[in-house]
DNA sequence: CTTGACCTTCCAACGATGGGAAGGTGTATC
DNA sequence: GATACACCTTCCCATCGTTGGAAGGTCAAG
């Protein structure tokens, strides 16, 4: 199978998977005589996980050891376990982040009369000399 | 005042001071003899607007529309609240994104005994050849 | 044989920030 | 005055994940 053909199959973009093999994230790729990369099932269900877990939030490095754990038909569960809650933990942090953000803007929107005179509290309340 | 001070009153680093003045954020900065950058209160003041929209999420694409309709008193406050609005919506699109994946997250790691056995749900779960 | 779709490698960019080198300047202390 | 140290200057590089493109090789259909 092509890298293209991979790539649909995995829904990973041809760009990515060569630039996986090149970060190490993959094994390199088996070669035809053509010099052209060839995957097999197997590559395709591993492609296929990185990009589950990278539409998870996944960063690269958290992949990279769950791969291996993944690879390792013996690691205990617990590993996983802890790498997945870690992730969630910061998941959760930064959603909190946004949320407050997102809380601070209605809150100057909903205060804005939005209309064509110049006053407005959302570039007072941006321009305000208070703190943070 | 030098470009550190200015960094502490405004709360943004000299670092991205220069940085936004490299890209057309900022005015180029007044020099003294020395060559080096001259800030004042008004400057300050406008880089103390930078650093809140920064922590409220805006990208400096949208600072650069909404400082611009700052320093014009004469702005329709409609556009300024367009432009939040349309930040608040992209925000709160990524949350829910987020919290999807948070939740998702969270049901693996619920079924996950997390012992020293190897079987794993979220690992079968993230190697699933299911879809997207 | 030509055309177009694919593959290869390499290089650069994005957005926002930080690190650091190499060199100039300001000020305080000996 | 010399020395030390803190600050400034410009410049380049790294991050992280992804995309774009150039320049060139290969394959298959018409």
């Amino acid at each position: 199978m092509n890298i293209g053909t991979a790539a649909i199959e995995s829904g990973v973009s041809a760009k990515m998977i060569r630039h996986y093999e090149a970060i190490g994230l993959l094994a390199p790729a088996a070669r035809r005589e053509n010099s052209y990369r060839d995957y097999g099932a197997r590559d395709v269900h591993e492609l296929r996980f990185i990009g589950r877990a990278r539409r998870l939030g996944f960063s690269i490095e958290e992949i990279r050891v769950l791969i291996n754990l993944w690879r390792d038909g013996k690691r205990p569960s617990r590993e996983v376990r802890r790498v997945a809650m870690a992730h969630l933990q910061d998941l959760e942090t930064r959603i909190a982040e946004m949320q407050a953000m997102a809380q601070t803007l209605q809150k100057l929107v909903a205060d804005c009369r939005g209309d064509s005179r110049p006053d407005c509290p959302i570039l007072d309340d941006l321009g305000s000399s208070c703190c943070t």
